[in-house]
This record gives C-alpha cells, sequence and structure tokens, in this order.
DNA sequence: CATGTTAACGCAACAGAGTTGCAAATATAA
DNA sequence: TTATATTTGCAACTCTGTTGCGTTAACATG
C-alpha cells in the first residue's frame, strides 16, 4: 500500500490533522466530512497515511478506531509507543507525551503494546 | 444489575471460565456455546457476571471483547488493573500477573487503565 | 498538450459484533 | 402451589468496518 497519488481525498484528510493535535476517530471523520467523502474512501486512506507513517492508530474503550498524527513515524518503523488517553466525560481522545516501558515476560515475545488510560481531561474538570 | 437468579445458563457460562485461566472472547464464546445458549444470553449474563465481580473484561487488538476471571475483586471495586496479553500467531489472550504502576498526570484525573501487549506467546515461540 | 495506464473514488451491498423489544419460560418468594 | 419478577430466545435492528466493481482522475510518457 502507502500513498501513491496525492489526491484531494489526502490533502482533506490531512487537512483535519493539521490543525489540532487531538486524535480523531474514524466516527467523528465520516461526520465530519460526509458532504466531501464517500466512507470507504475515509478508511482506505487513513489506513495508507497509518502505513506510510503519517498517521498512526489506537482502539478507544468503545472499540472505535482513533488516528493521530505520528510524530517521529517511518513506513517501516512506527515507533509511537505513547499512551492514549480518553476523557469519560466528553469522549476525545489524545497522544501523551509520556515514555511507558513494558517490562519483558518469560518466555513470551513482545511485539507491540498499548497503553489506554481512561479518566477525567482538563477541559472537563471542573 | 448484578446476578440474582442462579440460572443454567449462569452455570453454563461459569463452567466455560472454570477449567483454564485463559481469557475467552465472546466470539468464541458464542461459537462453543451455540448449541446451548443463545448469544444475546451470553452477552447478558457476561455483562452481569463482570457487574458482580466474578469476571473482568477488556478490548483485544481486533475490537472484540475478552473476559476473564477475577481473582481481588467485588461488585464495587475492580481491581484487575493488569496488562493482557494477546499472541499474534494463535490468536489466544491472557492475563499477565504484572503490577504496572500509571504514573500522574497533570490537569487529569486517571480513573481505569488498561495495557494490552501484542507478541508471540509461549506456546507459538518455535 | 494529448493520451494511455493505473491508482483512487463512489456506490451499494455486505459482514460481523453487539443491542433492543417482546412474548414465553423459569427461578424464587410467599 | 401459586404469584411475581427475572431471565431467556428469537428476530430484527444498529453500528463499524469491508468488498466488488464500474467510473473518475492523477500522473508519466511521448
Amino acid at each position: 500500500m502507502g500513498i501513491i497519488r496525492k489526491t484531494e481525498s489526502v490533502e482533506i484528510l490531512l487537512n483535519e490533522f493539521s490543525e489540532k493535535s487531538t486524535a480523531l476517530s474514524t466516527v467523528e471523520l465520516i461526520r465530519r466530512l460526509k458532504r466531501v467523502l464517500n466512507k470507504t474512501t475515509i478508511y482506505r486512506v487513513l489506513d495508507k497515511l497509518e502505513d506510510d507513517g503519517v498517521l498512526h492508530s489506537f482502539l478507544g474503550f468503545d472499540g472505535i478506531k482513533w488516528f493521530a498524527k505520528c510524530i517521529a513515524c517511518s513506513k517501516t518503523n512506527h515507533s509511537d509507543i505513547h499512551p492514549h488517553f480518553q476523557c469519560v466525560s466528553c469522549g476525545k481522545s489524545e497522544c501523551l507525551d509520556l515514555t511507558i516501558e513494558i517490562p519483558n515476560i518469560v518466555n513470551r515475545e513482545v511485539l507491540f503494546s498499548q497503553l489506554l488510560i481512561k479518566g477525567t481531561c482538563n477541559l472537563c474538570i471542573v
């Protein structure tokens, strides 16, 4: 896979991620762009952007897929092993600038890990 | 919610978890028990067992829900904050007997966290 | 600039996990 | 044993995500 052509769809989607640095769910993107892009296109472009190391993805607590900009990833190495935070109040997800260390586990080879933290975000704490 | 009656459905489902201590996915349980229990019943009983602190759940990398026995949970306090491991080869998930410390995050209140580790399990490492 | 090739798109239909409403069955208390 | 309230099965549905295919458009080449 990988991005080959610079199409309008790619531009539109990348534009959504350029403004804020919070993560966006597929559901939210489909809702926002339903007048402009077909949902199939959205899913396909997101997958390609992830393959290219432009975006990374994770699953929220509800099983919905979220995407966010990659900071130091390449096509071959997705190095965004940071935790993600999901707010129980407003539902927003965001990347956390933290490094977590995954301990070695006996008899098992660790390939990847995902830490998802549920809580209340800075805007929802009254 | 919570378990009120000791029904046959509850017994059948608990029996599935009594033999081994690995986690079971809803999909696997529905497949195993399709002759005996309706899938709606399976979902409902699993939810109740979780509410009662008998089982706990987590989402696998594919977004499918997994359940496993609780060790030290009560109705009001689900204390199974341990990592879960999912094998990329055989697909099995299991609880890891590790304690991970979630760092405090500025301006955010942490309520719950889930660490999911993807890798190769002891049986699939050749 | 015109044209051919091939990737990307839109649409519709589909797939799979999980939910809901309701009538029938069953556990439990009286 | 009977009354009552919970639980179950069924069917239909919701929602996220995927697939096949004909059409559109990006881009390289001449």
